[in-house]
RNA sequence: GGCCAGGUAGCUCAGUUGGUAGAGCAGCGGACUGAAAAUCCGCGUGUCGGUGGUUCGAUUCCGCCCCUGGCCA
């Protein structure tokens, strides 16, 4: 062995099978996994996050899953930071990091790196929504115009969750959002060769989303719900119960609407979650695109990431079945 | 079989006193720096059930037919 092992990336959107490529990929090389995904860090979120269960774990190494409670809260810049650290462990030990998931915001803050920016202050956050709730959104956003102009041109009107971002950022810091963004990003030396798993066309992946909720709920994916509706100190606000399918079962569990329209509304959430996910994409030429349907789809993949690694000389002995 | 109410976008529906139609949801495209499975922006995708008639012109008015739901037999 002479290299470090690069960090491997593989991404798509949800549904498209990159879990399993990954337990695959790692009967041939020496992996551990850390995750990229911003549902999947919670606690008691299993059946609706799709989370790796206990059998993948058990033979494979798995990272940053299960590391908050619900009612926490994770971000981008803390992955990067998690996640490069993480890095750094998994090479140390010899082995191949391979980052999987759909976070693409949490990819980008790993491969691109990401501003050091103070984190979210709550007593801030419900000041400028105090704010909004007098004066209005677009009287905010007038306000950041002259705080930080830049950020005010870039923000549409009516995001209010980036016009309280930049506010917050310009309270806590006392300078504007776009000049910290300006001044660099944190060094993260975690970039590897991506690919990203897309079924072609759209309908082949709808087909999927749509068996695979329904998977999702003959698991138990409704009293997973309820348990965490019961527990009483989580609210819909929370960016836990914001997940797909988690809003929309919660919005059930209180009465709000029938659980059919809750199955109807998750399963059309999961699908613009998947349609954002490949914008994304689309827009990261740096990705290779990989349609895990065709034949022989993961054996030409496992060759790439073979040439890939041809540095690094762990090879573990392929497992023949 | 009779009466009534409907048949308009993928779905739920609005509308046109006759000049070929528009909302919500779904869908599609895009943006994205500590909430990102979030948040936001843009785009109407249509034999107006069929067929005859009246009319310069019918999705709209009239006749017949078909379909759906309800009531009465």
């Amino acid at each position: 062995m002479t290299a470090a092992a690069p960090a491997l990336i593989l991404t798509g959107p949800t549904g498209s099978g990159k879990s399993e490529w990954a337990m695959r990929l790692a009967q041939q090389w020496p992996v551990e996994i850390i995750s990229v995904d911003s549902a999947q860090v919670f606690r008691g979120m299993d059946i609706g996050t799709a989370k790796p269960g206990p059998q993948a774990r058990a033979r494979v190494r798995h990272h940053l899953l299960d590391i908050l409670d619900p009612a926490q809260s994770y971000s981008a810049g803390q992955f990067a930071q998690d996640a490069t650290l993480l890095i750094g462990e998994i090479r140390a030990r010899g082995n191949i990091p391979l980052l999987v998931g759909g976070t693409m915001l949490y990819l980008k803050a790993l491969r691109q790196g990401i501003a050091q920016l103070p984190r979210a202050s709550l007593p801030i956050r419900e000041a400028i929504d105090a704010a909004a709730l007098e004066r209005g959104w677009p009287a905010l956003h007038a306000e950041l115009a002259r705080r930080d102009p830049q950020a005010a041109q870039r923000i549409h009107p009516n995001d209010a969750q980036r016009i309280q971002r930049a506010l917050e950022v310009c309270e806590i810091t006392g300078q504007a959002l776009s000049d910290l963004h300006r001044q660099g990003t944190v060094a993260l030396q975690a970039d590897g060769p991506a690919w990203a798993l897309v079924p072609q066309p759209r309908a082949v992946l709808h087909q999927r989303l749509n068996m695979r909720f329904k998977q999702m709920m003959e698991q138990g994916f409704l009293d997973e719900v309820r348990a965490l509706f019961q527990r009483g100190d989580l609210t819909a606000e929370h960016a836990s119960m914001r997940a797909v399918g988690y809003r929309q079962l919660w919005q059930f569990c209180a009465g709000q609407c029938t659980l059919e329209a809750a199955v109807e509304r998750s399963v059309a959430a999961t699908r613009q979650l998947a349609k954002r996910q490949l914008t994304w994409l689309r827009a990261d030429s740096s990705i290779r695109v990989v349609d895990p349907c065709v034949s022989g789809a993961f054996e030409s993949w496992s060759l790439e990431v073979g040439v890939a690694l041809s540095g690094f000389s762990q090879r573990r002995r392929a497992v023949v079945e």
